[in-house]
Formats: C-alpha cells, sequence, structure tokens
DNA sequence: ATGGCCAATAGAATTGGA
C-alpha cells in the first residue's frame, strides 16, 4: 500500500490537482495541509466521488488538515490534545491494513518565519507538545506514521543552500533538535531509508525561478514506527505536480509499505 | 539591493508562507 502527503496550499485552488494526481497515483492515504478552507467548504462530495473518504479539520484563510483514505478512518483525533491550539494543525486517524490498523498523524508544522520571533517560540511550543503527545500515540498504536508538511530541513544536504542559511528558519540547531527528538521516539524519516538522487526537495520558492533552478527545501516527510520500518519498500517525491499550471509550491512525497 | 510569487481577505494593501 502507498501513504502520501502534499502541502497544497490551497484546497480550493487545488482540488482539481488533487484529484488529477489521485487518479493517476490511487494511493490509500493522501495527507493535505494548509487547506486554507472551513470543513463546511471541504469537498466531500469530489472526494468521495475519487473512491476516498476525508477525515478534514479546517480553518479560515490559514492552516488546515485532512486524510484522504481509500479505507474507513475512526478515531478521529483533531489538534495536539491537551495543547490548546487556535490553529488547525493536526488530524489522526486509525485504519485496518493488510497488517493490522494504521494509525496515521497529519500535521502541519508552524513555519516560525525567524529565530527568535514570537512564531518561532510557538513552533518550540507545538513540536514539543506534539513530541510528548507522540509518545502515548505510539505505545498505544505500534504501528504508526507521522506524516506532513514538517517545515524542517533535517540536515544540511536537504537544502539548496545549506551554509548561506546556515541557522535560518527550517535549518536552525533548534529545529532540527526537535526533528530528531521525533525520531528518539522511535520514528524512522523512510526517504532516508534509501539511496536518493541528490539535491533531492519537495518545496521551491514560488520567487526567482526556485524551482527551475532547483532552489528547493526537503521540508515534507514521512516519519515510520518500528514496526512499519521493515514494510517500507520505498520513499520518493513526486517533483512532477511542481510543473502544473498554478502549482502548489510542494510536491508530493509517497512511500510504499508492503502488505 | 537580501527582492522577485502566490493565496486569502476585501474590495487596496496587508498578512503569511518558507
Amino acid at each position: 500500500m502507498q501513504i502520501a502527503t502534499w502541502n497544497i496550499n490551497s484546497l480550493s485552488v487545488r482540488l482539481p490537482q488533487v484529484l488529477g494526481w489521485l487518479a493517476a497515483h490511487p494511493v490509500d492515504v493522501l495527507c493535505l495541509q494548509e487547506l486554507k478552507l472551513t470543513d463546511d467548504k471541504f469537498p466531500f462530495d469530489a472526494i468521495e466521488a475519487a473512491g476516498y473518504e476525508a477525515a478534514a479539520f479546517g480553518q479560515k484563510t490559514y492552516n488546515g488538515v485532512a486524510i484522504l483514505s481509500r479505507a474507513p478512518l475512526r478515531d478521529v483525533v483533531r489538534n495536539i490534545p491537551g495543547f490548546g491550539d487556535e490553529q488547525a494543525r493536526v488530524v489522526a486517524a486509525t485504519l485496518d491494513a493488510p497488517g493490522g490498523p494504521l494509525r496515521i498523524v497529519n500535521g502541519y508544522f508552524v513555519n516560525g518565519q525567524e529565530p527568535g520571533s514570537e512564531k518561532f517560540a510557538y513552533k518550540m511550543r507545538w513540536m514539543e507538545a506534539l513530541h510528548d503527545w507522540l509518545r502515548g500515540e505510539l505505545a498505544a498504536h505500534p504501528r504508526l506514521a507521522l506524516l506532513g508538511d514538517f517545515n524542517i530541513a533535517p540536515e544540511d544536504r536537504d537544502s539548496y543552500d545549506p551554509v548561506g542559511l546556515r541557522e535560518t528558519i527550517h535549518h536552525t540547531s533548534e529545529e532540527r533538535t526537535h526533528f530528531r527528538a521525533l525520531l528518539a521516539l522511535g520514528l524512522t524519516d523512510a526517504f532516508r531509508m534509501f539511496e536518493q538522487p541528490e539535491k533531492t526537495f519537495s518545496w521551491w520558492d514560488y520567487r526567482m525561478l526556485g524551482f527551475q533552478k532547483n532552489r528547493g527545501l526537503r521540508i515534507d516527510h514521512i516519519l515510520v514506527s518500528e514496526a512499519l520500518k521493515p514494510l517500507v519498500e520505498s520513499c520518493t517525491v513526486d517533483r512532477a505536480p511542481r510543473k502544473n499550471q498554478q502549482p502548489s509550491d510542494h510536491a508530493p512525497v509517497v512511500a510504499e509499505l508492503r502488505g
């Protein structure tokens, strides 16, 4: 089976591209971020017609996440329990898969704007809360995958300019420490389980011909638990949708799980 | 000179993204 994540930067604008991509890549699970719409405007009918159930958690203008799944979803959690958050950034759900129940956690991590800013402090608090909540989630659901837009380039090789951008947003030591703390829970970056082309990224700035020059970052990730790790057969970035007319600035990341 | 684009809101300029 295949699980995927894609920050689509407005579902209203990108719904046709999402449906088109799903038609060509009928993944079992697709986690979306930056819906930028409220749940009453979520296109449940079009998603259902494409063969998917959706657990949506949106808000007006900003943020918003959803899990699309071919199998029914249950035990849906919206945002991090106990962490009061005005912003819709997390949705989690369980589905039945060949090897047993699969827990999907979809996160739209805080951008953080600039180190030292209030938004950066919020990013740190948010990641600490996510980390602490995930410890229990992993204990309750050994077969767990954390997918989403992490807004962190975990290592220098995940950035087009690691020297020029050292300690800037997405590259700071603090952010990378938080990323490693997630790994220390027993999660593995599925992308790095395999040989990958140099300079593989998942986001490119709309400005400055970012995509054409491959000036990008790898900030969208799929992390898998110890129980899932032996089942991962591949993990790739699909650059093709970034070439669409009116593209999202992010590309989908897809992992193949055996079974 | 450190930007240039894109989306939402509103109905022009601002906020946020990364």
